[in-house]
DNA sequence: GCTGAGACTTGCTTTTTGCAAGTTAATTGC
DNA sequence: GCAATTAACTTGCAAAAAGCAAGTCTCAGC
């Protein structure tokens, strides 16, 4: 199959094909944050729709940006880690970090918040 | 008011109520490239509707990321220019490209287009 | 005055989101 | 040893957003 239908060939599009929308990017977040399992992203603050967070660990896993081992079966439970193609996000994630918090009033980084 | 309900005080999560779809930074990268009038937006490869664009455009310039100059009256036309706010949007852009680039097969730069 | 282009706007259908509730299978408390 | 709890999902549905086509408005050229 010819991938589902791609808008462009430009780098940019593809990639917002893949994570350009308001939950994906977070949970990336979270796994560089060191979490890996269900409950701790749907915990995170900003309590993603638990549908929603299935729904884009198992897209984040088709891409091969995320792979998940399974640690227990009975009932089958998986820890989720970024691949090599996922740690590679680290610099749109510190982009889109230090943008924010430069041009967006009142966002405070996690290193603000802990020292509070 | 006090701006619509953050989900969190990340930056991050904050970035992306403002950039997190499939349209709003590809009309960064347009404008990036230079381009400043409705047509020329219209009319990239990706080919985005017609209201969402005039929307996007709207919330870019709400954000204090684009600003218009009206050219003419009668009927009212405006050239779009990113702000200093919008052009700090830069790394975003690069890190995107760079990745989607180096790990989505079949993606081409604007310069390698160009070159061929 | 007729045609066409540029920049939007409107209406409508489809898809995605977001919320609540339900399911399944351990695990803990007593 | 049995009820209550927890973890990780799944399902159902209403509301919002996306996507498509068509319409509007104004001016420019012929």
């Amino acid at each position: 199959m010819p991938a589902k239908s791609r808008r462009s060939v430009c780098p940019v599009a593809c990639a917002l094909d893949l994570l350009g929308d308001r939950w994906t990017l977070l949970v990336v977040r979270d796994l560089f944050w060191g979490k890996s399992r269900y409950g701790e992203f749907a915990a995170s603050p900003e309590k993603i729709p638990t549908n929603l967070l299935a729904d884009r660990l198992a897209r984040l896993e088709a891409a091969g940006i995320v792979d998940s081992e399974r640690y227990q079966d009975h009932p089958p439970r998986h820890a989720y880690r970024l691949t090599k193609r996922g740690r590679e996000l680290g610099p749109i994630l510190r982009a889109l970090a230090g943008w924010g918090r430069r041009h967006i009033a009142g966002t405070r980084t996690r290193d603000e918040v802990a020292a509070a």
